[in-house]
DNA sequence: CGTTAGGTTGAGCAATATCAAATTCGGTGG
DNA sequence: CCACCGAATTTGATATTGCTCAACCTAACG
């Protein structure tokens, strides 16, 4: 009997997103809010959803379920380049003419909505000055998370990259209204946690045991419960993205400072 | 007594560099040209090049010498994100509003010129159909390189991560004329190396020792000379990025944006 | 209930790290 | 040209982490 997971609606979830990064206006909130009213897509689990990316670029935004890009090579070793949760988009970059390594997997049942091209649409300051401050602290923030993947993979023990990796998944999806009192959806088997950090199942198995007899995290039937935060985010050494006020247009450095001011 | 190496001048690095991508019309030549005719700058080793990034995004180009953004753990720890060489530019990416997580580091000396924001101010398809194309492919690519750094550290044993490494090294280098036969310039410490591989100094040793034993590469002051670049390539499983379609040079910009809306 | 995918456990082993001590190399000052 | 210095490379010995293999367990599901 799996704990029943309320998803939110698509347009929540845009607004958890968008909301999350900026102040929001009356404005924003109609435009996020039509984009969430796309019929949804939904996919079975292992779907291959991009085979050549770059087609449909930033624009199917997850509603629920995960997904990857993952990259195979030829013995059956698999490296997950990285995940995609709810409150993602699926097809960023890539150019059609560059034939790609890569393929994007739902590693659940997954649902989507398609939108528009956001990056594309939104991205002028002077039209949406709101809306293109939140993309570019989206891209920014997806850069680091892929920073993050490196550093992980490259210089921290298992139960680092576990531990800073789980804090990382935290920190994403409680920013998007998908995580309450450090608890949320986690559909990964261990064998796809595996190949996120390059491990071995029968290592990732342990490594999360050792985590659970610590009652640092409780980890079942599709749901990871996240006792002890600190000191996962400590483990890891996890750095939380932090915004620095300062460098903005003058309207949206007011409405920011308001926010940060509110949300303190 | 150093093999001497003869730098290209900034402009025949940059014609390279996007002559290499797509076919340039002598119109693109002469913006390219101009481009190269700033001052140059230099750097010493370990110079920091980029504290806060997006501060200066795609501004400032490579010349000769090589970086690479780091990333620094508490105890000591060190990742190389990515290297950056001559022909690339410095500090992509980033949002002025996120605190960086990374520092861009001289890892040699270094010279490199003040070029105007290309990403800003080519990136218009219908301003500049061919060199917006080509900015399209460079970040495409660089984005499968970022990919490759995740795949090796994650999945690959240490004698494939520095095979697939190298190649790739070769492979971006031959590109844009920095290498001749298989060799080029190679600036790097073994303890550099290690943290761009995610190893420990005393293995890339050995491990590049085994390379040498194989008559596979030769890495000595300053230079790497690779004897077995087929070999190499093919125990890292390092795929070159190939373009799709035929789009063989031809001096003509037309027909690129014929191709390009065939690939649409 | 039987099947199956996923999870858990144990034992032995391979890859890579660590530590410490040479050795070589590229300057640099005399 | 030589002697010397520090940095980088190399070598040997040992420790450790994480992998592999193989078996076993459990829960969900038809």
């Amino acid at each position: 009997m799996s704990v029943p997971h309320i998803a939110q609606s698509p347009s929540a979830l845009l607004l958890a997103r968008f909301g999350g990064l900026v102040p929001l206006g009356e404005r924003e909130r109609q435009i996020i809010r039509k984009l969430g009213e796309r019929a949804p897509q939904a996919w079975q689990n292992n779907t291959v959803l991009l085979a050549h990316e770059g087609e449909g670029s930033m624009t199917r935004f997850i509603v629920s379920g995960w997904a990857a890009r993952v990259r195979a090579l030829r013995d059956g070793r698999r490296q997950i380049i990285d995940v995609h949760v709810p409150g993602d988009w699926i097809g960023h970059a890539g150019h059609p003419l560059l034939r790609t390594t890569t393929r994007t997997v739902a590693l659940s049942p997954l649902r989507t909505i398609q939108t528009l091209d956001v990056q594309r649409e939104w991205s002028d300051r002077s039209r949406e000055p709101v809306l293109s401050t939140a993309l570019g602290l989206i891209a920014a923030e997806d850069q680091q998370f892929a920073q993050n993947q490196v550093v992980r993979l490259g210089r921290q023990t298992a139960y680092e990259r576990i531990a800073h990796w789980l804090a990382e998944l935290h920190y994403r999806l409680s920013a998007r209204g998908e995580a309450a009192a450090g608890s949320f959806v986690f559909p990964l088997t261990q064998e796809a946690i595996a190949d996120v950090v390059g491990l071995s199942v029968v290592h990732v198995n342990r490594t999360l045991q050792e985590m659970r007899r610590q009652g640092r995290i409780e980890l079942r039937s599709g749901r990871l419960n996240i006792l002890a935060l600190r000191e996962l985010i400590a483990a890891g050494e996890f750095i939380e993205p932090t915004l620095k006020s300062g460098l903005v247009p003058d309207d949206v450095a007011v409405r920011l400072s308001q926010a940060l001011a509110l949300a303190q």
